[in-house]
DNA sequence: GCGGCATTCAACCAATTGGTTGACAAACGC
DNA sequence: GCGTTTGTCAACCAATTGGTTGAATGCCGC
């Protein structure tokens, strides 16, 4: 179930250079908040939130393991950014290439009249 | 290279559902700043300022025909989020199938002797 | 060159965000 | 139990964001 607010999440959730350095990371593997907060100039509180925006966006999940809250990547997130981003690529890139056809066609018969297509919009 | 900025900025841009909804329909093809405000409720305004936080993450372009501003969509940025996003995708996938073979492993240690492959090498 | 159309600029407002510090909670180690 | 370690919650602050309205700006048609 894609649904535009998750994406929003995660979009919103990779925005942020700090967030995008957890994420890259964690992708080495599993940490705690403390390991992850060492590196930065900033409070652990602020990286808890940050970690926060990341599991809000799905993108992340903390077990418990005594007093520790180990992190982890949930990579299939990723594949919801994928989609969408190839989605409309695919489309716009398929666009490029009519157009060129088009393009080609109309130097073809240049001395064929007709009007140089403007093109019916996307305007719904 | 490496420009973090950039991609700030992309993902910002797309973390906005307005935003991602222009991009769609710009993949469709170009229109002018008036065609792609008309479908929303905000004001006319509200939407150029959306479509310079796109231009700015340089995820659109912005020509002159006549008083019209027709937007373009630049399918190329795409490409740097999903480096992005496939270089930790793949990264924890990997890791995820190393432990698993350790995981199996251990198993196998546990019941004593042999070794065999978990569900056939699957290592990379 | 005057009026109107398409778009942007400017000032402002409410809500959100990333950061801080201080207090609290949960689970050891002893 | 008692203190320490590990992390979250709460209140607060400055900056940013998405929206508004009203005033430019740039270009066409006449």
């Amino acid at each position: 179930m894609a649904r535009p607010e998750q994406l929003d999440r995660v979009f919103a959730a990779l925005a942020d250079p700090t967030r995008r350095d957890l994420v890259a990371r964690l992708a080495g593997g599993d940490a705690t908040v403390g390991e992850l907060a060492a590196p930065y100039a900033v409070s652990l509180q602020a990286v808890s939130k940050h970690l926060k925006v990341l599991e809000d966006a799905g993108l992340v999940s903390r077990s418990r393991d005594a007093q520790r809250r180990p992190v982890h990547l949930e990579a299939e997130v990723f594949d919801l950014m994928t989609k969408w981003i190839e989605r409309y690529r695919r489309q716009a890139e398929e666009r490029y290439q009519r157009l060129d056809a088009v393009l080609a066609q109309m130097q073809d018969d240049d001395r064929g009249a007709g009007r140089a297509a403007p093109d019916e919009g996307a305007a719904s």
